[in-house]
DNA sequence: TTAAAGATACGTTCTTGTATGTATGTTGTC
DNA sequence: GACAACATACATACAAGAACGTATCTTTAA
């Protein structure tokens, strides 16, 4: 039994550990606190001491895990680049990149992207999905507008058009990647899809 | 009561409409039977009498709903076109163009792609898939390598990885046009963004 | 000693699968 | 074409388990 406060810190970490496996495995609906408890070798008691339910361990990950790497993908988008778009490509390609290397966050994200689904109880989690996905979006769009005004890019299209098909694209990459991570070769793919999308978009003056 | 062969059918399909329902809003995982028979107004014994068990409905769905979708797409690329990627744009366009005037088949695309996840008893269904999508991929390389031939696109990059590339745009477009269909406006919206994809492959003398 | 940290025990709800009942169609036979 | 014999198409009832939430111990750090 863990009784000091570094030793329940240390139980609800492992609580929050044993969850994303179960998740992951039987995916959150199906996912029972028995199971998650067994494995972070307690017993459910422990499980309701430091979480109220499913949802506020689901929550807790979420926090942890998904907000932070939605932080990384705005931070890398501050610093002014002469070159936009071969900055935005870059950066996708280094967060595929480094995605492939960290399976723990990658654990976490096919966890939010693939084994549960935002109905019923878990609706209001989208909500804030929504807004914090405004605020990327808004982000991504400056630089679409600079490449824009700097005739990098065709400006019969608009920045928000722009940015959408890239929020689909990066998505769609995602969502493939996670399906079978083994079989993608992130590695090696990643600067060829990324050359494929990005190099296309650039006006034949600037390619 | 029905009694008649007939109406065996239209009970049928009316579980399966409802099933289609209660799968969207609960999520196939939380969804019960009980539930998807007070829905199409029968008890779960009439349920039990169609179906084996909520996998069972869950395959029937499938094969009426998402089966003809993918052979939808086969079908359309069978043509020998003389501007393969032309034509790969005016697919994908009217794929979704369709997509967003058929609510029926929105519904249960939504299913299959937000609204369950495969661990656990789906996991074996998931293979189908796998051999499924990989015909589909192989015809849609077929269109590049062509493209390819005809120097309609850069040759240093390989069919496979053009294929791949707008299999990840495709299903990156329809996760956030099925997230939020109200607020997407495909049909101001999908012309756009696939001129912004497939106008960006061709090489400068073919655009 | 007292309150945090967790184990144990219990009651309840939900869901599933199956067993059984029953009214209605269907088919073959004379 | 009518009636027995059977199959269909459900409804109802029941048993069993899983999972949940809570209430009640137990132990130990502070």
């Amino acid at each position: 039994m863990r009784r000091t406060k570094e030793d329940a810190e240390l139980t609800k970490q492992a609580i929050l550990k044993a969850a994303v496996d179960v998740f992951s495995e039987r995916g959150v609906a199906k996912a029972s606190l028995e199971e998650i408890a067994r494995r972070a070798e307690v017993t459910r008691g422990a499980v309701y001491w430091h979480f109220k339910n499913k949802m506020e361990i689901f929550d807790a990950l979420h926090d942890s895990l998904h907000t932070p790497f939605i932080e990384r993908i705005m931070e890398g988008l501050e610093a002014e680049h002469p070159n936009p778009v071969g900055q935005l490509q870059e950066l996708c390609t280094n967060i595929f990149l480094d995605l492939d290397r960290d399976i723990q966050q990658r654990k976490a994200l096919t966890l939010f992207l693939l084994k549960c689904d935002y109905s019923g109880e878990l609706e209001c989690r989208q909500e804030e999905q929504v807004k914090a996905k405004a605020i990327k979006m808004q982000a991504f769009a400056g630089y679409y507008k600079r490449a824009i005004k700097l005739g990098h890019i065709a400006d019969d299209i608009s920045a928000e058009d722009y940015t959408i098909a890239m929020s689909c694209f990066m998505r769609g990459v995602l969502h493939e990647y996670l399906e079978a991570p083994e079989e993608f070769d992130m590695q090696k793919r990643a600067p060829i899809i990324m050359k494929i999308y990005f190099g296309g978009l650039r006006t034949p003056s600037h390619s």
